[in-house]
RNA sequence: UGGGGCGUCGCCAAGCGGUAAGGCAGCGGUUUUUGGUACCGCCAUACCCAGGUUCGAAUCCUGGCGCCCCAG
């Protein structure tokens, strides 16, 4: 055992005896870790969880694991020859992650459902079937990388621009342990549309995904009345000194640093959402300066530094308060295990509670986790 | 019904006789596995109405209409 060479997965074993179950969206990306693994000679086991009303995904662009994905991905694995599981997820994702995605906008918040579902669906009960599959670990097609160090390190993918960090952060040791991400050390995203056209793959140019995958044409408060009907409900529209300027149609359609929607002209300079307040219904703006944030609170912190969270009064990193837009430097201050401040060097716009907040390494790629921004208090 | 001021895109606002700036809002698009931001494009044959003077007017004149302010 000890003298076996690590197969490209970093097993000690032959590929032919090394199951893998690979998540499958029926996007190009996981199809082609699929299909490499299998030309690799992997024991690949194919299991694409349908996650939301497959109808209403049918006609939707850009979608995932619904509707044609599903077919999409059966066909990959018909292609290359393993087997392919479609499980429905419907009800769990409904409930891990639609109903809080509603919550959240009802409470002045601005939820990231994507990185609930990598961190509730697929890194959890998906990665518990693929346990239950008796498989070695399990792959997935996102755009991040996993290094060793003292133990499994989570680094950014090599190519930036498709960097999926972000969307990662909450990924425990435990779940890194046994997960695989083939494509992270790419360097575009040409790279993997050219492997799939050499795979013979019928998604090689299937459209990136976008958007939320359960929100039709964008319309995520559309979604969410439907789930709690009289969610929107008008309120006042007020500016920092209290005055009220206008009319909303419900908190659920704004975000902090929102520009658009408000309906507010006349005034020489634009104004941006600075301010929810749920339980009033009210929606408080200013002009741009009024955005700008250099405290920020965060709670339910994934930590994946070497030594314990709450082991340093502060820790100098880099962080990424948005997916797209480079890490900046920071303090972060451990309130607990699990809570912290963090301040950042050059203030942010359009901080909002229910985001992310994602620590980096002040250099290089690797990513120390990160938490999730509340009001504080 | 004495005096003064003003009426230009949904809002604010340039223009002052030469053939309608700009900003805000709105709409469309690009970027983006969240929301948002940013960026690009579109957005008054028309200047309260009716006459008139001019080769030519939103810009000048006359008369209406409507606001506002000061006096009463």
């Amino acid at each position: 055992m000890l003298d076996q060479p690590l197969n490209s997965l970093g097993l000690a074993k032959p590929p032919s005896e090394t199951r893998v179950v690979v998540a499958m969206s029926g996007g190009v990306d996981s199809s082609v870790v699929a299909a490499m693994l299998a030309e690799e000679g992997y024991d690949v086991v194919g299991v694409t969880l349908q996650l939301y009303d497959h109808g209403a995904a049918l006609a939707k662009k850009g979608a995932c694991c619904a509707g044609r994905d599903i077919h999409d991905a059966r066909r990959v694995a018909e292609t290359m020859g393993f087997p392919h599981y479609v499980l429905d997820y419907e009800n769990t994702f409904r409930a891990a992650v639609i109903e809080e995605f509603a919550d959240a906008y009802l409470a002045g918040a601005t939820p990231v459902p994507c990185i609930r579902c990598n961190e509730r669906i697929k890194f959890k009960d998906l990665l518990a079937t693929a346990r239950d599959l008796n498989a070695d670990c399990m792959a997935t097609g996102h755009y991040i990388q996993r290094k060793l160090g003292r133990g499994p390190e989570l680094h950014q993918a090599t190519d930036a621009a498709r960097d999926q960090s972000y969307f990662l952060f909450s990924t425990t040791p435990d779940q890194l342990e046994y997960l695989r991400f083939p494509l992270g050390h790419l360097t575009s995203k040409a790279e993997t549309r050219a492997l799939a056209a050499r795979y013979g793959l019928a998604v090689a140019d299937k459209p990136d995904s976008q958007d939320i995958c359960f929100v039709p044409n964008g319309n995520y408060a559309a979604v969410i009345e439907k789930l709690r009907p009289g969610a929107a409900e008008p309120g006042e529209i007020v500016d920092l000194d209290g005055r009220v300027l206008g009319q909303h149609r419900g908190v659920i359609h704004y975000t902090i640093g929102q520009r658009k929607g408000l309906g507010l002209g006349g005034l020489g300079d634009p104004l941006f959402v600075v301010r929810l307040e749920a339980g009033a219904r009210r929606v408080i703006v200013g002009p741009k300066a009024a955005l700008s944030t250099r405290t920020i609170p965060l709670c339910e912190i994934n930590w994946l530094g070497d030594d314990p969270f709450d082991s340093r009064s502060e820790w100098h990193l880099s962080v990424k308060v948005r997916s797209t837009r480079p890490p900046r430097p920071a303090v972060v201050r451990p309130l607990s295990a699990t809570e912290a401040e963090v301040e950042l060097l050059d203030p942010e716009d359009g901080v909002s509670a229910g985001q992310a907040c994602v620590f980096y390494a002040p250099e290089g790629s690797r990513v120390f986790g990160g938490g999730w921004i509340w009001r504080g208090r």
